[in-house]
DNA sequence: CTGTTAGCGCATTCAG
DNA sequence: CTGAATGCGCTAACAG
């Protein structure tokens, strides 16, 4: 590998000189300009030397021309939940379809790494953004905003001026949480306990409140069974679940504030040898694609990551090619409550 | 948004007539060569001016001057499979403490998809890739390597050349699999059956070549039931497991080539009224996170794909910092045999 | 229709 | 210790 030699990449000179042309016809050629016209056959000699010399444009010379890198970027906590990965396939799809590229970006949900993406983001000069922050502001995204790049962000973020410089996506969490709790209620599955993470984030505490607010609204004769644990994830779940076995009384069902809390609550249960539902039923949220396939099948409220994912890709887009300007737009999206075995 | 006035982004010679310095001396101060040394003084005059004006450098015009783009790029079959989203957040953590970003592409595992990402990766310039391709062969990658791009595949090629110049790290699938089928073999689980995907990549060939091969020197009064079905997916394995359940003699138990086409045949089973693993016992191969998290827990094989992704990228890293040259090295990864209650 | 020319923003010689 | 000058490979005016 050290003894093979390194072929130096050829430029569009060396193609230029190869075709007996100018540099800037090989450009022309690449780019097809409708402006002026190339003759056939130099048009064909072109591409031949491309073809034989093996040419590839350099991007990064192409990008300080144009200032475009034909790259967008991604932000979210962690691929790990299975939410994100069709999140980011969503994207992709769309991303690919442009002839972009996409990179990705895991923050934990912690700010500091938020905000180092951020700047990555602005060094690498990707063309836009879609984020899924935890923590960030309005604020923290007005560099980005300001220097003409594009946002989408999905979900609240800390604080909202009026007129966002960027678009954003959301499902209205209290909403489908409230329907959620809603409907375990009427199934009397009394008490309704709720896992939750610990960090207070405002974009899930949608899903927390929605459960308190129902459960004030009905009056019920049970205390809250709130109990939190770890990070939005199975061993968070887990935690939290435990939390509430060793509790007193018992819940009769939980509605945990994901999808994969719920499946380490299933997990907390079974350990305790109670089985799910009969024993007590779990809800989740969020419909990641093991949902169903779970034994017993989840009962969640769907998302439809990918075609959030989609759509986000389709604003960012819009903006990128000019199709949309003006100020940002708040785009709501659906959610379904999948009513299966496991409560 | 459009009223917003785009601020043009300050350059080093913005700030460099801040600070009252040549711009020279701004490069210097930034990327703090120990050649020349900068007064403490001017140092922190060019620092605040950096501040003020919100310089940040531009990674297209860097690129072009340091030939280093400071990104990988992952290519993965499907982010969809949580197999995935584990190696590339084992991959993006080295990344991110190189202060490297993280390309992604999806190839589902397509030839042209492939083809496309590479050369996508030539024009992006990415300093290294990581590719776990599905049916490109080491001549594919030639070009890249011979344009010194490192080169790092999980799994195997279609075509190995002796001296490959590239390095690449693989788990023995044929002898994880075939000890998965000999433990289930000894457990009397007979007929045991096998659900695979429809295509025939040697990547999972290793798989199912095993379970023939092992069946074979037992000689056992039963014949091969392998069921090919779909994409190596949950639908997959529903699809296949569909044909097994359709014939007879039906198995025992089944050994499904991954993990998701493990989950796809469980929900196949249950439907068919049968239970698992009373009377279909059921195995797979990956070890998803979620494998464990099951009802019952799926007996699998653990590849450890966080870990393959740490790994594959401290190998590319080694090489982008020179700490590792010569010819492409192999690097066997260990596997594990996680018997649990599925079978 | 084709070629000449001029930077994009930065890192890096080489002189002061 | 600092500044002036150069060119990375490319696109896009502009002139022939």
């Amino acid at each position: 590998m050290s003894t093979a030699r390194l072929r130096k990449r050829p430029t569009q000179d060396d193609v230029a000189r190869a075709a007996g042309v100018s540099q800037t016809v090989v450009s022309l050629v690449l780019n097809d300009r409708s402006l002026v016209t190339i003759s056939p056959q130099t048009k064909q000699r072109v591409l031949a030397a491309i073809d034989e010399l093996g040419y590839v444009t350099d991007g990064s010379a192409r990008s300080l021309r144009t200032r475009k890198t034909l790259i967008v970027a991604s932000l979210i906590p962690d691929i790990t939940n299975p939410f994100y990965p069709a999140f980011e396939r969503g994207i992709q799809d769309v991303a690919d379809a442009h002839g972009y590229d996409l990179i990705a970006y895991n923050t934990d949900g912690l700010r500091d790494k938020e905000l180092r993406c951020l700047r990555s983001v602005q060094r690498a000069r990707v063309d836009g953004i879609i984020a899924t922050p935890f923590q960030l502001t309005a604020e923290d995204f007005s560099p980005l905003a300001e220097s003409g790049v594009p946002v989408v962000v999905f979900g609240e973020l800390a604080s909202e001026p009026a007129n966002r410089p960027f678009d954003s996506i959301f499902v209205n969490d209290a909403a489908a949480a409230g329907e959620l709790v809603a409907y375990l209620l009427d199934r009397d599955y009394l008490p309704l306990g709720m896992v939750a993470d610990a960090a207070a984030h405002l974009r899930r505490e949608g899903r927390t409140t929605a459960y308190q607010r129902v459960l004030a609204e009905r009056v019920l004769p049970q205390a809250e069974l709130l109990a939190r644990g770890g990070d939005p994830t199975e061993a968070g779940g887990y935690i939290a679940m435990h939390k509430l076995l060793a509790g007193s009384p018992l819940p009769r069902a939980v509605f945990a504030a994901n999808d994969m809390m719920a499946m380490g609550a299933m997990v907390a249960i079974r350990e305790a040898g109670l089985r799910v539902p009969e024993d007590i039923a779990v809800a989740g949220f969020d419909d990641i694609p093991v949902a169903r396939l779970l034994n017993p099948p989840l009962t969640t409220v769907a998302q439809f990551p990918e075609h959030l994912g989609h759509r986000a890709a389709e604003m960012l887009f819009a903006r990128l090619n000019g199709s949309v300007t003006g100020e940002g737009r708040r785009v709501e999206m659906p959610y379904e409550l999948k009513v299966r075995a496991s409560a």
